[in-house]
DNA sequence: CGTGTGATTGACGCCTGTCAACGTCTGTGG
DNA sequence: CCACAGACGTTGACAGGCGTCAATCACACG
């Protein structure tokens, strides 16, 4: 970790328009301010691991990391992506129960470390906020819901549609319509949840239908239309 | 729905030592016993609706509530139960969302209904039954991160073996060894997401190797620790 | 240039979903 | 009281999706 230059001053959390301090007051996000702590994180730097206790939350002010379980012979299961922000590992805090997931950066980033304590202050002292926090944790809850449908009806082929789907929506695509995510195989056939060599037959099948352009781990969207539709989804 | 005289004076919602509603002070449970209504539900009916906007959310006094998506071609994945002293229906209420899930009943049910801005009330104005609600709303969360991962990585027949220690877990056992719910072949096969003729082959292996026995709808777990073996589960 | 990680491809076979037929039980109506 | 319908449970046949294993290739890095 030598790159410590590039910690920013940062303020984004709680000035970022997208993250979920902006319920906070000025009283509140000064002392957020003087209370977080930020640190660089490299690609597969691990934040925090299943099964610890938490100490507090992490908000993230760049970059993406992925959190994962770690189910029978150490396979891991990708449960969501966290990206620019996003607040992670808060659900353990407020749960008081041990870290359900490993955060894994999957993408250069800065977070902001939130003690558990100040966190749960914030929480019992501010309703704006605590419902905010209610509403983000409701919200996961039916994410998590649809997922595990589709995990349990749909084959693998429907559900590696519906995952280059979901990545473009999350992470959108550049200029050139390559998704803003680079994953290796091994990390989609995660989020699928099937085998790594499943993933590689899979995506070559999609090329050769013309739904997608494969650079090394970049993937271009050629036909979402169709993409959509082996995925099926209508919305 | 004859049985009205079966309702009760239903002040279980709030007295029940199990109820979130325990966190409430003496003021806000005489609005809240004000503000409720109780219904009786019979076996088969629907609570309401997955694609239907909420209005409030409901604490179970007594019964078993089935909660379940509908995927693809009409099937349904079963999300959850809830029994005596839970409450269900309150993510969409507080995410603003139309709800995720149908809730139906598996087993005679007395339910209380409480108004969605009620709940929210509550939630704005009691810090500790705020902290609570967010403590239940992130359990869940944990518990389908879990599920999730289950679902992505054990087979039918690992998943079914868990489904039965879950439903001793949740709904404990007589005393002759019989799970205290009584499920058709196709919900079991719509927890474990898998097709209901897997699920009754399954079942009766389980049978041959002596880790239960079967009773028409009724299950007796016979050998817990060769069950869980082969669920893959060590606790 | 060796080493290691990730990507790819092929072979193989089993788990599991699907379809179809049949048995069982319950409630209803004639 | 019997016949019938309908829901649920069971069993068999069958195919194919997908996981596993193994070999090979591609590429980056020290």
């Amino acid at each position: 970790m030598k790159n410590t230059q590039n910690i920013p001053i940062c303020d984004e959390c709680a000035m970022n328009m997208k993250s979920i301090f902006t319920k906070l007051n000025d009283e509140e996000l000064t002392e957020l301010t003087f209370e977080k702590g930020c640190t660089f994180f490299k690609r597969n730097d691990i934040i925090y691991h299943e099964g610890n206790r938490p100490t507090g939350a992490y908000c993230l002010s760049k970059g993406i990391v992925k959190l994962y379980k770690t189910g029978i012979e150490g396979k891991e299961q990708i449960i969501r992506f966290a990206k620019k922000g996003d607040l992670i590992g808060y659900r353990s805090v407020l749960s008081g129960e041990l870290s359900c997931t490993t955060a894994q950066v999957i993408e250069d980033a800065i977070l902001c470390f939130i003690p558990g304590d100040i966190l749960t202050k914030f929480m019992k002292e501010n309703s704006t906020f605590s419902m905010e926090m209610m509403q983000m944790a409701c919200k996961e809850l039916g994410d998590a819901n649809s997922f595990l449908t589709d995990l349990a009806q749909k084959t693998v082929r429907e559900r590696l549609a519906e995952v280059i789907i979901y990545l473009k929506r999350e992470f959108d695509i550049d200029d050139e319509n390559f998704l803003r995510i680079s994953l290796t195989r091994e990390e989609i056939a995660n989020i699928v949840g099937t085998a790594t060599e499943s993933v590689i037959r899979l995506l070559s099948e999609f090329k050769s239908d013309k739904l997608i352009e494969l650079q090394g781990r970049k993937i271009k969207i050629l036909n979402e239309a169709k993409l959509k539709k082996t995925a099926n989804v209508y919305d």
